[in-house]
DNA sequence: CCGCTGTGATACCTCCCCGGTATCACCCGT
DNA sequence: ACGGGTGATACCGGGGAGGTATCACAGCGG
């Protein structure tokens, strides 16, 4: 009598989204009355008016905007089953890692040496992406596990391990004044004339108002940052990046960044976990060369919230 | 083309459990060959053989432990989708707290009262569970918060806030030997003659081995505690439980246990971000309280591993 | 005031596909 | 060899998903 079917989950969110009923309708490839009818079925069923039909238009109730979350994260866990259980299925199954392009690179390449060291392990496909799709590509199955950063990122509803703690960085022109500079404050780079910090897109799509670039990937900014046109506060390892004529300076007072490695809880496979293991060890490793290396030590502090996988 | 409906999910769950064509569509209220279509159809077109079919009874593949796995949670999802909606839907939407019978009782009185002190605060409605309900009760929407405990339960998927970390307290008849004692150490009541341990079941439904009674509810461990027929060894505020002619001893070795409060990631809503707060204020009012006590105290180590819902 | 446009809702039809019944194919015990 | 019990197959009927045509109604320009 109650249980909705996916199909009409997968109604519900694109009408939600495009809040057009003939739109969403084009956008499923079926006509729209059908599709009007299966959302006041679904209203029929749950007691629950969705949208408010408003003659010019439709917008979404409370209890439409509810539906909307819940049905985005359920439709991500049935498509994460329907792609884990086909991976599970092929005998060649690569372990996909998400991870911003371009930051923790030297990390990076440590855990994928270890892990290939050790014997038996899993062929590991790396996947970059942009700023925050990774943990998308978690909860859809379309990755297994993924670095992350803290606290930029949204951890939420991941289990993760952390694997090094850093400061961060101003990235500026050589020539510019700051450059000559030993340490920087976020004060001090706030509001640099004619180098303003870019701008990224909110969950809405809206941007920040503001002086600086609108960027939407990390190869804008990549591109902005070689002109000289912005001003970038990144962790220091993110310094893969720079250019031969830019120079980075430690800001002493922005929030440290924890790169954690994160993985569905629900996925607990011997594949994950031994990738996870792998990632520690590099951290570790990672944490033993700073000692040596002359460079500022950060540790991190929080420890982890559950265990390893198993 | 890919995408697997609702429907198709239960029914291969009912399968994977009962292992059985026959039984999973007399429990689904369906027959037998339907059933035996739609799983067929999802093995193909998943391109993935879920069952090894063996003409006595069927075991389940690789990938079908994946997907069996997967599929539950996705259900979840689902049936949380729907919960939760129609909650959103209703004026009257009362919040609701799980939480083990019995355990946290100061703490859970405290929360409350700080919760009803509020102006506006949404009625909260306690659902008592036995021991690992809170977790499935949490996915599937028909709970919106959990008191659970840590190290014990698991909290893989949740958003949590440290409350309250404390000892543990070994249960005993007045008249034993080690109830003189002021202290004891998990050595000392490990095979305790005449007073074994509760068994609980594991996951798969099976008990360890072992001397002690098989328990699977908390009424039926209170009944063998009165009958001082089983040790326990329980988190030192569960002594609401205590029977009078019982005596409570510190367990000094004991992992300590902190009580936390779970929440889905996903519903961020107003309702269960002011009570996650009450519990917060509840949790350090009680901490105070041991201070101005003479008890022994302890403090939650490791922080929020994210930031209170918005 | 009257069309015109664009919205979602309704009416009605068609056909697919889910579910039911009957039966088969096969592996077991004896 | 032969029933008993398993899941698979064949076939049929009906409900419901989806399509087409149309309506009801709001804004808007003439």
């Amino acid at each position: 009598m109650d249980d909705l079917e996916t199909r009409e989950l997968r109604y519900f969110v694109a009408v939600a989204e495009e809040l057009h009923f003939g739109r969403a309708a084009d956008r499923l490839g079926i006509a729209q009355p059908p599709l009007s009818r299966a959302i006041r079925q679904v209203e029929r069923r749950l007691g629950v008016v969705l949208f408010e039909r408003d003659r010019r238009g439709v917008v979404l109730t409370d209890a439409g905007r509810v539906l909307l979350r819940e049905a985005r994260t359920a439709l991500d866990a049935v498509a994460a089953a329907a792609r884990r259980t086909r991976r599970a299925g092929n005998p060649e199954r690569p372990l996909v890692l998400a991870t911003k392009a371009g930051a923790s690179h030297d990390l990076l390449r440590r855990l994928l040496d270890t892990h290939a060291a050790q014997p038996g392990a899993a062929p590991v496909e790396v996947l970059l992406c942009e700023v925050g799709e990774q943990a998308g590509l978690l909860r859809d199955g379309r990755a297994d596990v993924a670095l992350m950063h803290r606290p930029v990122d949204d951890l939420a509803g991941f289990d993760t391990e952390d694997l090094h703690t850093e400061g961060q960085v101003a990235i500026l022109p050589a020539g510019h004044p700051l450059a000559s500079r030993r340490r920087l404050t976020l004060a001090d780079v706030r509001d640099v004339p004619g180098l303003p910090i870019a701008r990224w897109p909110r969950l809405d799509g809206t941007y920040p108002e503001g002086p600086g670039p609108e960027v939407r990937t990390q190869s804008q900014l990549a591109q902005l940052v070689a002109l000289g046109r912005t001003l970038l506060v990144i962790p220091a390892s993110s310094r893969a990046w720079q250019w031969p004529d830019h120079v980075a300076v430690p800001v002493v007072d922005a929030p440290e960044i924890t790169t954690v490695i994160a993985w569905p809880p629900a996925s607990r496979s011997l594949e994950v976990a031994a990738l996870v293991r792998s990632a520690v060890a590099a951290g570790a490793a990672g944490e033993a060369e700073r000692w040596t290396d002359d460079r500022r030590h950060h540790r991190g502090t929080a420890g982890p919230r559950s265990p390893a996988p198993r």
